[in-house]
DNA sequence: ACCCCGATCGTA
DNA sequence: ACGATCGGGGTT
């Protein structure tokens, strides 16, 4: 019950896509069963971001990342991976944030150091997309409390707006004695 | 209807 | 460094 009062709400992922996904490192990404804390992120940001889906205009696709923050954005890749990001912004400012990394909180030896691996250990699928993760019991971050410090570097795969350091991922040392 | 490319990952 | 593998989006 105290854990529902910690899920991020709304006007959390309605800011700065930058700043969302700096304050996402440290927070516990739960889905179904499964917990993490999250590590990695990286942020997409519209119009103005050649890397970001979004950035061509409104498809059938993206369509998500125009309309309220707080629901999942899930996408297919080179054939075989999901990748979840969180839309971020106000409505009708495309944005999001991807999860690119967590680390597990039971078991430290399971390593999802990647958007793909993520969604793979996960379970997560297209069936996730624009769920709304701000009220779902089985899909949402809870707030820890927790800032990690972290690095930025260029985002990882795309060949537009490397210019930007928008990957964002927690100083490694700082994430197991997070989880005792 | 067709074609090309991709916010990846595992292996070489 | 490269191949696997297929949906999306732009083009015909």
């Amino acid at each position: 019950m105290d854990k529902l009062k910690n899920i991020l709400d709304r006007p959390f992922y309605e800011r700065s896509t930058v700043i969302v996904a700096q304050e996402l490192l440290g927070k516990i990404l739960v889905f179904q069963h499964h917990q993490g804390i999250i590590t990695e992120t990286e942020a997409y940001v519209g119009l103005g971001d050649p890397a970001c889906h979004a950035a061509r205009g409104r498809t059938p696709r993206t369509d998500v990342m125009f309309g309220p923050a707080g629901f999942s954005y899930v996408y297919f890749i080179y054939g075989m991976y999901h990748c979840l990001n969180i839309v971020t912004e106000v409505e009708g400012q495309a944005a999001a944030v991807l999860i690119r990394g967590v680390q597990n909180i039971k078991d430290h030896s399971i390593l999802l150091n990647g958007p793909g691996k993520l969604c793979r250990h996960y379970g997560i699928t297209l069936q996730d997309n624009r769920r709304d993760v701000v009220n779902d019991v089985n899909f949402h971050v809870i707030d820890t409390g927790i800032d990690l410090t972290f690095e930025s570097t260029p985002r990882i795969g795309i060949s537009k707006g490397q210019d930007k350091l928008w990957r964002f991922i927690a100083k490694s040392q700082q994430i197991t004695p997070v989880i005792e």
